[in-house]
DNA sequence: TCAAGATGCGCG
DNA sequence: AAAGCGCGCATCTTGA
C-alpha cells in the first residue's frame, strides 16, 4: 500500500476522557417553528427563538432571546468549550451550524445518547417478548432519577404545536433555563454510570457521529427529475392495466385488503391454507389466514383462474406499493421541492444501536426514509451539480467478518482470506448436492445456471447465522452445513443464549449490554429471545460500532484535506456510505474510503475500544452517473498493510 | 369519525 | 408447535 499522509487524522481530540474536563458548555434551544412540525433547523421556515446555557467555565446562566444571526456570544462560548452537553444534541447542531459554528470541532455529550447506551437494547424494548420501550425524554430521563421534571403548562404548549412567540417570554425562558440545569445534572450522574460500567467510549463514538448525522440530514437527497417523470409515469399505466384486469378477474375486490384476499384465494378460487408440520393452518399473529407474499409464493396454482390470479396479485401489489410508497413523493419532490429532499437519522431508536431513518413530509402528508428506498429506485437519484457523480462505499460482507471475529472461528477467518472462496457459491452447492469446485469454476466461467444457484443462495447464505433452521429440504441441507462448518462459532452463539438465561444480561467484548428481562427456556430447550441473542452482538458490532466508527473517520479525513466541497455525505444505510462526488475528486474518494473503511476502524477500535479486530475488513465502492452505477471495486484491508 | 392495531412490504 | 434479526410507511380493519 502506497504511503499516504492523511495518515496522520486529527480528529477533534480523539479521546473519551475529554468528558472528564471541567470546562464545559450546556445549552438548549427554543424555536420558532414556522414548518408546523418540531422546529428542524432543516427548515428555513424555522427560526431560532431562545438560547440558554450554563458556562461551567465562567460560571452561571445565560440566556439569549435573537435569531440565528444574534448568538454571537453563544458561538464563542461553545467553541472555548472542551464540549458541549445537550439533551437530543443534533437539534443543537444542526442550529449551532445555521448560527455559523463549524460543528466538526464541537465534542458534545449527548444525555438522550448516554441514556440509550445506558439503557442498552431496553430504550427500544421488545413488545414481542414483553419489553415495553423505556423513555430517554429529558423529562422520563430527570423522573427516573428524582431530578426536576418539565414544566407541564408550556410542555402542553409545545407538544400541540402553540407557537414560543405566543407565549409569556418569561414562562418560555424559565422552562428553558430549568432544562439547563436538568440536563446537567443529568449529565453528570450519566457520566458517572458510564465511566463505572466502562462505556463512555460507546457514548463518545456515537457523540462523534451526531454531527456527520445533521450535515448530512440538512443536505438531503437529489432526484433525477426525468427520470422520476419517465419511471412514474410507467408505473402509473402499468398499474391502471393491472387494476382493470384484477377487477375483471376477481369481480371487484380490492388488493390491499388482506381479509378480501384471503377470502377470495381460500374460498372462491379453493387454495388450500399452508400448514405447519402439526398439520394446523399458519395463521397471523391475530389468528387470520396469511395473504402475503410469501404464501402467494408457495401456492401452486392448478387451474387456468389460479394461474392468473397469482401473477397478477404479485404485480399489483409491487406496482402500487411502489407508486404510494416512493414513486408519488418523489414526483411531488420533483415538481416543487427543486428534486431534493430530506429525512432523519435516528441515533437512539434501535434495540442493536444501529441507524433507523425517518421522511419528513415536504409538499404533501407523505415522506420516504432513507433506509428502505427499493433498489430499483437508487437509479432515481443523482448528483444535484451537473457533470458531478454518485460514490458509494460499504462494507464488504461485514457481518460475516465481525461474526468470525466474535466467535474467534478459525474456519470463517480462513475462508474469508481466501480469495478462492465464495460462501454463496457454497451455499447454493451444498443446497443442491454439487461439489463446491464446480460451481464456483463455472460461475467464474459465467455460466447463466450457476450465476442463478449463486443468487437463489444469496439470500439464504446467513439465515443460519441469526438462528434460521426451517425451510426446505436444500435450504435446511445449507443450515445444518453452516453450523457445521463454523461450529467453533455456532458455539459461541450458545454460550451468549447461556449467559442470557443465566443472568438476563449480555456483555459485549467492547462494552455495549443488552438485557433481556424476559428471557427463558422452554422445556423443550428453546430460547425464547435466542435468535434475537445470536443476531444483537454481530449486528451490533457491524453497524452500530465500525460503520459509524468508519464515517467518522472518513468525514474528518474529507475535511482535514479540505475537499468538504466536493466529497459530500449524503445518505447511509447500515452497512455504506452515499455521496456527491466533484468528478476530479474520484480518486481522493477512492483513498479516503480505504483508509477510513479500513485502517481508521482498526486503529480506532484498539485505540479507544482495547478492542484488537484481526479479521481483515474490506470495502466495495461504486462510482456512477446514478446511484448504484458502475462496477463495484473491491478493497481488502489487512492490519498487515499498514 | 378517529386512533390504534394488524398486515404487508421495502431495505440491510 | 414452530421459530433468522433489525427497522418505517401505507393501507385496511377494528373498536370506542
Amino acid at each position: 500500500m502506497r504511503k499516504n499522509k492523511t495518515h496522520d487524522l486529527s480528529l477533534p481530540g480523539v479521546d473519551p476522557s475529554v468528558y472528564l474536563s471541567d470546562n464545559y458548555v450546556v445549552l438548549d434551544f427554543e424555536v420558532y417553528v414556522g414548518d408546523g412540525h418540531f422546529g428542524s433547523s432543516l427548515d428555513p421556515r424555522n427560526h431560532l427563538a431562545l438560547a440558554c446555557y450554563s458556562n461551567m467555565a465562567t460560571g452561571g446562566m445565560r440566556s439569549h432571546w435573537g435569531g440565528e444571526f444574534d448568538q454571537a456570544d453563544l458561538c464563542r462560548a461553545v467553541e472555548k468549550a472542551d464540549f458541549i452537553v445537550g439533551h437530543n444534541l443534533k437539534y443543537e447542531y444542526g442550529w449551532l451550524r445555521r448560527c455559523g459554528v463549524d460543528i466538526s470541532r464541537l465534542i458534545g455529550f449527548d444525555t438522550q445518547i448516554a441514556e440509550y447506551v445506558l439503557l442498552g437494547n431496553l430504550a427500544a424494548g421488545d413488545p414481542e417478548h414483553g419489553v415495553p420501550r423505556t423513555s430517554i425524554s429529558l423529562d422520563a430521563c430527570c423522573i427516573r432519577r428524582g431530578l426536576a421534571s418539565k414544566d407541564p403548562i408550556v410542555d402542553i404548549w409545545i407538544k400541540n404545536g402553540i407557537s414560543v412567540a405566543d407565549m409569556p417570554r418569561a414562562w418560555v425562558e424559565g422552562r428553558c433555563k430549568q432544562d439547563v440545569k436538568s440536563t446537567q445534572l443529568l449529565f453528570k450522574l450519566q457520566r458517572e454510570a458510564l465511566r463505572r460500567s466502562g462505556r463512555v467510549h460507546l457514548l463518545y463514538t456515537r457523540c462523534l457521529l451526531t454531527p456527520v448525522l445533521a450535515t448530512i440530514e440538512t443536505t438531503g437527497v437529489h432526484l433525477d427529475a426525468e427520470r422520476v417523470r419517465e419511471t412514474t409515469a410507467s408505473y402509473r399505466g402499468r398499474l391502471a392495466e393491472l387494476e382493470s384486469e384484477f377487477a375483471a378477474l376477481t369481480g371487484g375486490i380490492n388488493f390491499r385488503s388482506p381479509k378480501q384476499v384471503a377470502e377470495y384465494i381460500y374460498d372462491t378460487l379453493g387454495f388450500e391454507e399452508p400448514k405447519g408440520r402439526d398439520g394446523a393452518p399458519k395463521r397471523t399473529p391475530g389468528g387470520n389466514r396469511i395473504a402475503n407474499k410469501r404464501v402467494f409464493d408457495s401456492l401452486k396454482a392448478k387451474t387456468e383462474d389460479q394461474r392468473r390470479f397469482l401473477e397478477i396479485k404479485r404485480d399489483i401489489g409491487h406496482v402500487s406499493s411502489a407508486l404510494s410508497k416512493n414513486l408519488d413523493y418523489f414526483q411531488e419532490i420533483c415538481d416543487e421541492r427543486n428534486s431534493i429532499f430530506h429525512a432523519q437519522l435516528n441515533q437512539t431508536v434501535t434495540a442493536t444501536h444501529r441507524l433507523s431513518s425517518t421522511g419528513i413530509p415536504e409538499v404533501s402528508e407523505k415522506s420516504v426514509q432513507l433506509t428502505n428506498i427499493p433498489r430499483a429506485f437508487k437509479r432515481l437519484f443523482n448528483a444535484r451539480r451537473d457533470g458531478w457523480l454518485i460514490g458509494e462505499v460499504d462494507g464488504a460482507q461485514l457481518e460475516y467478518r465481525v461474526a468470525a471475529f466474535l466467535g474467534n472461528d478459525p474456519r470463517a477467518r480462513d475462508d474469508i482470506s481466501d480469495p478462492a472462496f465464495d460462501i454463496h457459491i457454497l451455499a447454493g452447492a451444498e443446497a443442491t448436492r454439487r461439489p463446491y469446485e464446480e460451481c464456483y469454476a463455472a460461475y467464474k466461467r459465467g455460466e447463466e445456471w450457476a450465476i442463478a444457484l449463486r443468487q437463489w443462495a444469496k439470500i439464504r447464505t446467513f439465515r443460519p447465522l441469526y438462528g434460521g433452521s426451517s425451510g426446505t429440504p436444500d435450504e435446511q441441507r445449507w443450515f445444518a452445513a453452516f453450523k457445521e462448518r463454523y461450529s467453533v462459532l455456532a458455539d459461541k452463539q450458545k454460550d451468549w443464549v447461556y449467559e442470557v438465561l443465566e443472568h438476563k444480561e449480555l456483555r459485549t467484548p467492547w462494552g455495549l449490554r443488552f438485557y433481556f428481562p424476559t428471557a427463558r427456556l422452554s422445556s423443550t430447550g428453546y430460547c425464547n429471545v435466542g435468535n434475537a441473542v445470536y443476531n444483537y452482538p454481530i449486528q451490533s458490532l457491524a453497524t452500530a460500532e465500525i460503520i459509524p466508527i468508519a464515517i467518522i473517520h472518513f468525514w474528518h479525513r474529507v475535511r482535514a484535506s479540505k475537499f468538504e466541497d466536493f466529497i459530500i455525505p449524503v445518505n447511509t444505510i447500515h452497512d455504506s456510505l452515499v455521496c456527491e462526488v466533484h468528478p476530479d475528486y474520484v480518486e481522493q474518494f477512492r483513498d479516503i474510503c480505504r483508509l477510513s473503511f479500513g485502517h481508521d476502524v482498526g486503529s480506532y477500535l484498539a485505540r479507544v475500544y482495547n478492542l484488537h479486530f484481526d479479521v481483515p475488513l474490506g470495502a466495495g465502492i461504486k462510482i456512477g452517473t446514478h446511484w448504484g452505477s458502475g462496477e463495484e471495486t473491491k478493497y481488502e484491508y489487512s492490519k498487515a498493510e499498514s
